[in-house]
DNA sequence: AGTGAAAAGGCTTTAAC
DNA sequence: GTTAAAGCCTTTTCACT
């Protein structure tokens, strides 16, 4: 962890609140002319706090109406099964969060999924298939209040 | 819900893959030429299906290094308590996901902490005081093994 | 070291076809 | 959808603090 100067922390604020801001337009937010703003960004980059840019979509216009939470609990916490089951969860591209969690679950998956009908296909042709399980319990998304990924910086 | 040719979802899919193409390294991979391209994305941004970019930072690094999931139960689901306990959630920032559900819990949030100690003192200043709140368990997340927004196109 | 000004280069968008 | 031109933004260079 490094730390970093004022004018940084309000680079990465400027960003965090708006990510399709300019160099310029951050710039003029914290008081910095283009070069730079444009300097610092870029060192930001590269020392690996900013990691990357996102591409936000609506998943309601596109088709995806439905979001699903799956809790999951393992036969073990052996290594293997850990790993054999983390894998199968990069594969499938509707599960968008996997988060391993101490406490009564091992996991818990963020799933989006065209309507119920797609979630039912989805669990029974490969959530089933998940390696290691022991147990899972869905509950479905009725609403997302809040959606940010922002740091309290 | 507007359905798209299949060179606006390979836009889409590219972007999706890397948000930090531009619109000329997006025209390659779907095979068209920069105008097109441009106007294809400025169409899809107006039509609300892009609806903005975020900016990812490295939590790690910028001293938050602890994650917990706080599953919430309420007093009743009356209109007034449930606009009650959103208001205040989206006024927290260490709060940045919160997703309203059917099952056993009402609210799942995802907070974000510089560690547990800050965990705790935001607990003690701030969860306990969420309005109309019954029941509250927390899990600390141990590791984030995916962490997409992708859509499944 | 880091900043600011100016110029060069690249990218995006607009306009005409 | 294509081509070409205009305009904007970013980045580099250089002088300065």
């Amino acid at each position: 962890m490094l730390d970093l100067d004022e004018v940084d922390k309000a680079i990465l604020r400027a960003m965090q609140s708006d990510g399709s801001l300019s160099v310029t337009e951050i710039g003029e937010r914290v008081g910095l002319s283009q070069s730079p703003c444009s300097r610092r960004i870029a060192q930001l980059q590269k020392k690996g706090v900013i990691t990357g840019r996102r591409v936000m979509l609506n998943a309601r216009e596109l088709g995806f109406q439905t979001m699903v939470i799956v809790r999951i609990r393992l036969h073990s916490h052996e290594k293997k099964t850990l790993e054999d089951f983390q894998k199968a969860v990069r594969a499938i591209p509707e599960i968008q969060i996997a988060l391993l969690v101490l406490g009564d679950f091992d996991f818990y998956l963020r799933i989006v999924v065209r309507d119920i009908e797609h979630y039912q296909q989805l669990l029974q042709s490969k959530l089933v298939a998940l390696p290691g399980v022991r147990e899972m319990q869905s509950s479905v998304i009725l609403d997302v209040v809040k959606d940010s990924s922002a740091l309290p910086l």
